[in-house]
DNA sequence: TGTGCCATGTAACGGGTTACATGATTGT
DNA sequence: ACAATCATGTAACCCGTTACATGGCACA
């Protein structure tokens, strides 16, 4: 699922310009994929060319006007293809946990420093979370699936989240003992066995 | 981080091929990174080009020799620099969850499928993590992260696994209640309001 | 007056995936 | 005999990120 088929997606649920998906993206995707302007209109550009959605132009005096994109039937028909086909993949990049498996070559201060904002960056997203949550309850209008996957993202994000709480300073003092910097190569820095399991 | 970071860094470990880097990143970085043999390989020429690795081939007959890298010096230093000062992002990207969302779009048992692959996906990593602690248990000699880093994957993956296990029922017979298809357009297909909070 | 939001787009660049191409050795 | 594993690499392709460029409107 690259970005053209996010923007179907999302169009499923009503008209919208550029700017709107990407602010829906962002409130609503938010923790499982990202889109920026720099592929989003590219993409509704070849959408548009393609015949899977319509463009409605609201002219504005002296600037681009506002473009609102309409899902033609071909490109409902084309999106619901594509999730039917679509392999369901879950994957997980981080150079967060990267860096933590490297936390004995790192000094004490930058590894707190590291746990310390990924820990508040799970609580900006928890309370904003809570916030769409609040909003949704009201209007009781979103796909039945929404509250399946912010449910599922609220348990995921909890869970890490008081992991690190628990483990932050077990990690901390365990990587003090075991430092290896350029300062102190007390136990020679190259392994007896190397990587492979030969 | 790219492949190339994820090299140096692993060859901080010992020596290794490309090849048994790749074994590397499938065993050890499963859960948080990914590269394929079309990244490892150019990635460890211009190391070695750049002279941060350096490269001892031992001939086979009658085809490509092996080839065992190492780390320099100053390819150890380009890797401290980086692991100090690379943002540690952890961004998710999943087309799992996106599915999801449009529950109300895919047939129930495409829906069961997606659930029941993924639950199984979970187990799996979550049993071959638990072979790793084993072996890594029985040599007590991987670096200090790498507990916290196996730890971290368990509890986010048993919560993912538990959370789908309890709310799967709910989720399936919920879309069937509002199930919006070709066959039956029961309740119109465009939402009111659209998209923009305006 | 200035900050932030609305609103659109382009271009260069970076970087990974997939498929292809090859072929010996080891185990069943 | 057949499959899996070891082992390296290339090239085309896909696709997203980042920075740039522009400018009005609303609100404090």
């Amino acid at each position: 699922m690259n970005v053209k088929d996010l923007c179907l997606g999302a169009l499923t649920f009503g008209d919208a310009s550029g700017y709107d998906l990407k602010k829906f993206f962002e409130t609503t995707f938010s923790h499982f994929c990202v889109a920026g302007y720099g592929s989003i209109y590219p993409a509704l550009a070849e959408l548009a060319a393609e015949g899977l959605v319509s463009c409605h132009e609201q002219p504005r005096q002296g600037r681009p006007g506002r473009k609102l994109y309409q899902l033609t039937a071909a490109g409902r028909k084309t999106f619901l293809q594509k999730l039917k086909k679509t392999a369901p993949r879950h994957t997980v990049k981080s150079d967060f946990l990267l860096s933590l498996y490297f936390a004995h070559l790192l000094p004490p201060q930058r590894l707190e420093t590291i746990l310390d904002e990924r820990i508040a960056a799970i609580e900006r997203q928890l309370s904003s979370h809570a916030q769409g949550k609040r909003r949704s309850a009201q209007e009781d209008d979103g796909p039945v699936g929404e509250k399946f996957v912010r449910g599922f993202g609220e348990t995921v994000l909890t869970a890490a989240r008081d992991y690190l709480r628990v483990h932050r300073h077990a990690l901390i003092t365990a990587s003090d003992l075991h430092r290896q910097d350029k300062k102190s190569p007390c136990r020679g820095n190259h392994s007896r066995h190397g990587i492979h399991n030969s």
